[in-house]
DNA sequence: GTTGAAACGCAGACCTA
DNA sequence: TAGGTCTGCGTTTCAAC
């Protein structure tokens, strides 16, 4: 696959922020025309690297079952099995599958006997043990590339806004909330390199 | 706080499926007008019920860092911090904090050394255990009021689309795949129902 | 809640480098 | 092949009811 550009992940930090954020919202942002973002937002979708567009709801104002988590030490031979299973099961809404066969997931379950639902979500004999415990909160916040669209001011720390800036210095990408902020980062790299220089000689 | 009623919980299986989707199309869906059903909306993201749209990204694509999974047997008189701590916290995508004071979170840590970004993440004084292991798949499925927004008809067990009917039969609401389904499904309830007063007398 | 009018955003056709 | 501009159409918003 294509590799993606800091524009796509730029485009996907200011989705995933706001999802319903206008096309020329973004296409300002990114400096870009509408038309082109809406052709990358096209093609990451296409990719599969955008499943979808979707609300991040507060479950707990919902009161739509008693959620827990639970952890499943599944046999080897059917983790497969189990993963397929749960993913389509409808009070499932997160799923990890780690790499030593635990499969552990979060769902909303009738709070009569959580025993049996769990009974009737899968073949507990494909399990070796697993553990319930109830959840108390639940958060989620999406992230682009692990860094997380809260930037940070790469000279002063705060939250770099729409209004912020952006440049490479050094071959490295470094987000700014102001031009002072840039320019102020900028001069202390030159010194820095002028003194790296100096040194080298 | 106000509740919630049929309409907002169909607007909201609407938005999980796509956030983008036209205010429009909704309101054809839930048979209101475009601006009531960008009302309810508002109101909705006022109540704190929808904490934002935002998007479902395929993060193995992405290739942002290792994907843990990391449960902390924190002690009782930290586990407030430490869930305030990872929530903040760049990496950490999803958070779970359970009644009996485990906390489980979802990370991409860079992966030279996990420990040290433990150390990092949070003071390892206030855990009395913890426990990494690596995530080799992780999904998200978003769901309203526990039952998912993949419905199934009541009568076949087809997926409901939006050509579905719905309908409130005997206190509870059915969803239909089409009218047929709920046509059958109505007179099978109305002969149970007589059989059941029949046996009454 | 609805309706209607004005502002706005979007998708497509077409053009440029 | 990626992006820009223009334009018609659909959508959202706001006021009036």
């Amino acid at each position: 696959m294509r590799n993606l550009d800091e524009t796509d992940l730029r485009i996907l930090e200011l989705l995933a922020e706001d999802a319903r954020r206008p096309f020329s919202d973004i296409s300002a942002e990114v400096d870009l025309s509408a038309p082109a973002v809406s052709d990358r937002i096209d093609r990451l979708r296409e990719e599969g690297v955008i499943r979808r567009f979707t609300v991040d709801l507060d479950q707990s104002t919902l009161s739509g079952g008693t959620p827990v988590l639970v952890r499943l030490a599944v046999r080897p031979a059917f983790v497969d099995d189990v993963r397929d299973t749960l993913r389509d099961a409808e009070p499932v809404e997160h799923l990890f599958v780690s790499a030593d066969g635990d499969v552990t997931f979060h769902a909303r379950l009738g709070s009569d006997s959580i025993r049996a639902e769990l009974h009737e979500l899968l073949d507990l004999s494909t399990v070796r043990d697993y553990e319930v415990s109830l959840v108390e909160s639940a958060e989620w916040t999406p992230t682009v590339n692990g860094t997380g669209f809260a930037l940070e001011c790469a000279e002063c720390g705060n939250t770099v806004t729409s209004e912020g800036e952006r440049a490479r210095i050094g071959g490295t990408l470094y987000h700014f909330c102001c031009s002072s902020c840039l320019g102020r980062f900028e001069d202390r790299y030159d010194r820095l390199e002028a003194g790296a220089q100096a040194s080298e000689n």
